[in-house]
DNA sequence: CTAGGGTTAG
């Protein structure tokens, strides 16, 4: 917006400045909408420029040349190349330049080879270049052969190879910079701090920091900027905060970046405040602060900030626009999706491989994924996390087969699609297949992590199989996670799951950290393996020492807890303070365990109370609970008007029945019961099968109650019948 | 040649 004021303003101005200054002018201007792509305005520009006949001046020209070189206009492109008499080496280097950033690299090379003069900016443009592009061992080949070893080339090989996560050859190359007599510079020492930060080891970055001081570069503003991230990564916020202070001219990035160790913090609310009050703000800082509050899970708060961006007059860029497209694909907001997907094709973003990420994401969390498809195979160059998140896609909307399928191609799996797998046959309950998986991971050599074990432990928990996790809580000691929330609750709730509420417990003390959901597990197994006053006791003490509320789930346990110790009254007070202490309505399950305690102890009247006063249905299991109270406390006339709410109710799923059928069997009522079953059949409801399973050798067997699936069923009843002979036999 | 911000699993 403002580089077309400046655009406007332009014209005016050209008869009263000299033309030197209104060359500057346009230079920078042309520079400024080439980094923002205006490319429409740029070329009007160049069409004025001609028309007053100053497009050829050399200055002029080379940007014109950057402009449509980074726009790709090939056509343009060829007619700037003409003009200009013969390729001198700067149009040389441009053209180097654009050819690695297209990632034309024979291209590059040859450009560079064919050059009658290489200076020192070719040498360089091609090492960095190539660093660029993560060709390093290429990169240094060239670096070695360069012959102008200046403060310049010995930065861009540093630098490059701090970029590409190499810190150790950075360090080293950089000793090697002060042997050969080079002496540093503000860059050199830039991109050498950086390289302390991402190698993590103080004591090269007080040596570096000495040697800042010895030259006189620590009031640097780029120095100081990079200290300030060294000192954050160190973990000391104290003195980032003091070089901060201390620092004489603050700029966008360092306000940025102490912004962001607010942020990283947690603190959301202190950087908001800093956000506020920078005197100076660009497209990088609000995409830090909107990419923060997408990260820590508050969405709109991002979104809200990313609108307030545009009406300022910024212009979103790559990064920015990857992480609003990541915010709304978790506000699963498809509308505004599609809209910034359109911008995106407009400026010729979709390639970029962020946000052609978010992109899958968004229309596979809003469902659509084959618009994620779309978006995934209109990539050139996938990387692995465009793959992850197509097959992430698949696994949420349990398209498990086309997961698969994806995953299997995919040219280099990390653990991020070894978990997503995993998580996916987890989350779509074909738990034999997250062990196939996971197994399948261990003899890839892939290390399991926190997410490995925490999902397929659930598994573990979801069929009971103890066994496995035992075996995987092996593992996860050797990997040191298991008291890991994660990890440790998805062990909790395993043992608990397996009745083996002793190591459920041990593994629940010792976890440092606790969350909602290690709360609910322990509390859960303890009431379901017969622990009541326990999970009573536990549910207590969750109130008293931690933050985490109260849930529905939890509230079932204690109810449920109570109804199997006799606690009524306990269980009535927490069922009567529900919605008033825990801010929870009672859903149906509440009410059911309710029901069922009023009638094991026989208060009857209280219970059909209850189950009439309901503002919603009752679940078919609260009135047999009922039904079932009643036989036991004999209670005839309560019991007539329950079986036939309950026959009513049967009406619509066989559950009903089923229960109905089994209060008559055990009342002996044979004809009744005989009743019922013809009433199933007649309606084509059928029973859903009871299951059994047994766990042999690390695989697991099933039994169905009703068809004979099992391929050794025949040799299995063999050797039962020879087992029950042989007890005979002993008896007698 | 340089510092700050970006995508995926749990």
């Amino acid at each position: 917006m403002r580089s077309a004021i400046k655009f406007k303003t332009l014209f005016g101005t050209l008869a009263s400045k000299n033309l030197r200054t209104y060359l500057q002018t346009c230079g920078s201007l042309l520079k400024t909408l080439t980094e923002n792509r205006r490319i429409a305005v740029g070329m009007a520009l160049h069409g004025h420029l001609i028309k007053i006949g100053l497009s050829s001046e050399r200055f002029i020209a080379i940007r014109l040349l950057i402009m449509y070189l980074d726009s790709r206009k090939s056509d343009e492109v060829s007619e700037i190349v003409k003009g200009f008499d013969g390729f001198d080496s700067t149009v040389h280097n441009c053209l180097i330049n654009a050819s690695i950033q297209w990632g034309n690299l024979n291209e590059a090379r040859r450009l560079f080879d064919e050059m009658r003069e290489r200076n020192e900016v070719s040498w360089t443009a091609l090492i960095s270049g190539l660093m660029r592009c993560g060709r390093v061992d290429e990169s240094m080949w060239y670096f070695e052969r360069n012959p102008f070893h200046n403060v310049v080339s010995w930065t861009a090989g540093i630098s490059g190879l701090v970029q590409n996560g190499l810190n150790v050859e950075a360090l080293k190359l950089f000793l090697k910079m002060l042997g050969s007599g080079v002496r540093p510079n503000d860059a050199t020492f830039t991109s050498v701090v950086r390289a302390c930060a991402g190698y993590g080891e103080i004591g090269w970055g007080m040596s570096v920091l000495g040697l800042i001081v010895k030259t006189g570069y620590e009031h640097n503003l780029s120095v100081s900027n990079s200290l300030i991230t060294l000192c954050l990564k160190m973990g000391e916020k104290a003195l980032a905060r003091r070089v901060f202070d201390q620092m004489e001219k603050r700029d966008v990035v360092s306000w940025t970046a102490i912004l962001d160790m607010y942020v990283g913090a947690g603190d959301l609310r202190e950087a908001r405040r800093i956000f506020d009050e920078m005197p100076e703000r660009n497209e990088v800082s609000w995409s830090a602060m909107i990419a923060r509050y997408s990260q820590s899970g508050h969405p709109e708060k991002a979104l809200k900030l990313f609108l307030q961006m545009i009406q300022s007059g910024f212009i979103p860029n790559r990064s920015c626009l990857a992480s609003i497209l990541s915010t709304l694909a978790t506000l699963e907001a498809l509308r505004v999706g599609m809209n910034i997907h359109a911008h995106v094709v407009k400026i010729g973003f979709e390639k970029d491989v962020f946000i052609s990420s978010s992109l899958i994401d968004l229309y596979c969390k809003c469902g659509e994924t084959k618009d994620g498809r779309t978006a995934f195979d209109s990539i050139p160059e996938k990387n692995v996390v465009s793959w992850n998140s197509m097959v992430a896609g698949y696994c949420l909307n349990g398209q498990m087969e086309e997961a698969k399928e994806l995953f299997d191609s995919i040219p280099a799996p990390n653990n991020i699609s070894w978990n997503t797998m995993v998580g996916g046959y987890l989350e779509n309950k074909q738990f034999d297949k997250v062990f196939e998986v996971f197994n399948e991971m261990l003899l890839c050599g892939e290390t399991p992590n926190i997410s490995t074990f925490s999902s397929v432990l659930s598994g573990c928990a979801s069929i009971a199989s103890f066994e496995k996790g035992k075996n995987l809580h092996g593992k996860a000691i050797k990997h040191g996670v298991q008291y890991d929330v994660f990890v440790g609750t998805a062990l909790a709730d395993m043992y608990a799951k397996s009745g083996d509420i002793e190591s459920s417990k041990s593994v629940f003390d010792r976890m440092p950290e606790k969350n909602e959901i290690s709360w609910t597990v322990m509390i859960q197994g303890l009431a379901e393996n017969g622990f009541a006053a326990e999970s009573l006791f536990l549910f207590e003490e969750m109130k008293r020492t931690s933050t985490v509320a109260p849930n529905e789930l939890m509230l079932s346990s204690v109810l449920f807890a109570c109804s199997h110790t006799g606690l009524i009254d306990e269980g009535l007070r927490y069922f009567n303070s529900m919605e008033a202490v825990y801010g929870t309505k009672p859903k149906g399950r509440h009410y059911t365990c309710v029901v069922d305690m009023l009638s094991r102890s026989g208060r009857l009247v209280e219970a059909e109370e209850l189950l009439k006063s309901m503002p919603f249905q009752p679940e078919s299991n609260a009135w047999a609970a009922l039904l079932s109270g009643c036989n036991r406390h004999k209670n005839e006339e309560i019991a007539e008007r329950t079986a036939k709410k309950l026959s009513e109710l049967a009406e619509k799923n066989s559950s009903g029945y089923v229960m109905l059928s089994n209060i008559y069997a055990s009342a002996g009522k044979w004809t009744d019961v005989m009743e019922i079953r013809r009433l199933m059949r007649d309606r084509g409801l059928k029973k859903s099968g009871g299951c059994s399973w047994v766990e042999v050798r690390n695989e697991v067997h099933c039994f169905y109650s009703e068809e004979a699936s099992h391929c050794q069923l025949a040799a299995i009843y063999d050797m039962l019948q020879l087992l029950r002979v042989e007890m005979l036999a002993i008896e007698e």
